[in-house]
RNA sequence: GAAGCAAACCGGUCUAUCGCUGCCGAGAGGAAGAAAGUCGGCGUAAAUAGCAGGGCUUAAUCCCAUCGGUUGAGGAAAGUCCGGGCAGCACAGAGCACCGCAGCGGUUAACGGCCGUCAGGCAGAACGCAUAAUGGACACCCACCCGCCCGAAGCGUGAAUGUUUGGUCACUGCUACAGAGACGAGUCGCUGCAUCAGCAGCGGGUGAAACGAGCACACUGCGGGCUGCAAUUCCAUGUAAACCAACGAACGAGCGUUGCUCGCGCCAGUUCCGCAAGGAUGCGUUGGAGGGUAGGAAGCGAGAGAAGCACGUGGUAACACGUUGCUCGAGAUUAAUGAUAGACGCUGCUUCGGCAGUACAGAACCCGGCUUAUAGGUUUGCUUUCUUU
């Protein structure tokens, strides 16, 4: 139920531009949320940038925050199918807490 | 015991819940899926072109879900500064240019690294000398004076150790200002020789330096082919306006007009564009061969290794050698190695209840170095000084 396997991962060079080219945006700080919906499977990507972060441990860590924020809430989508892709906007880092309540907001937005 | 150095090493632990990469096993049953094919849609008056998360079909490839087991970041993984392995391309030999290195000797696969050593400079705990002023302490019945000790800059000596500089000046050049002159020029004074011209010697003056130096864009020795795993190789599908072959068109040739010459006539494609018009271009058709990008696999780690630690031998050491013993075992690719909660350990402060902190930092083909970052801790060695015996 709380699982987060490879092929639920965005990947593929032509999915993920198709993403950013066409998908809807809105933010939910520290969140910017880029989604479509999808036929097959959810899949989702998370990301945070380098121009923020310059070591990689902290952007390892970011993106661990975020990845296991979407694989405890990811029920809250329900049974819609979407591509997601979830890019962290804040130049300070912050706790799982405040992700995992961002998080919540941004799949019940996508899922409304 | 204190102080100052150097080297080597470690750099969190446990529990609970949820989860991930690779590998192994079980396992109902297949699953995913391409710029390709095909059928539709939009577009248009209708087509072509074009557009898009469309449906269906299949390629390489992979076995998915589920269950069990096992596995998983560093001393710097970092910077990408040197040197190699490995890969592709280039390559007769030698030299020039360019770049790097530079006491001497050794070590290594190699190095700009490391070890030993020589000379000069600098830093260096501590010690010695020295005393200004308001001073401190001793002495003194008290005050003043004198004496003595301490006392900062300062001067000197200077351990272990650290750091820095170090080829050559025959050739080609450079050395500001000052100076007659910084190299083929010669000033002032004196002396000697000489008929004169001048020659030789000594001294003064300038300057960091005046036939004696220093330096490099000069010379000498040694090294360097270029590009990097986004290298490179393979798989399947399809193909371009580039390649090959055949055929055709255009130009030319030829044919017609003509005595000859000149001149004129005898075609149509591709592309931009919805069509036409207009513009650009010189080729078109058929067949063959065949990339790049995107996808997948290898390269990629038990086919690990110039691997580490003991022990022995040689060597001052770096290091080398060994029929010796033991140990290590990540392999992602929108990128695993984690998240949350609690406890312990360590360090500092403490009103002894606690409180605060717990670093630097994340593999990306692999090694040897260097450099930089780093909470806290351990061990060993050296030097100086004090105490005890």
């Amino acid at each position: 139920m709380y699982s987060f396997p490879k092929h639920s991962k965005l990947c593929g060079q032509k999915s993920i531009e198709q993403l950013y080219k066409e998908g809807k945006r809105f933010v939910v700080w520290p969140l910017r949320v880029t989604w479509m919906s999808s036929e097959s499977e959810t899949r989702v990507l998370v990301w945070a940038p380098k121009s923020l972060f310059k070591h990689a441990v902290d952007r390892n860590r970011l993106r661990r925050l975020m990845r296991e924020a979407y694989r405890l809430n990811q029920d809250c989508l329900g049974d819609g199918h979407y591509m997601i892709a979830f890019n962290y906007m804040d130049k300070e880092q912050h706790n799982y807490a405040s992700i995992a309540k961002a998080m919540r907001k941004a799949l019940n937005k996508i899922k409304g």
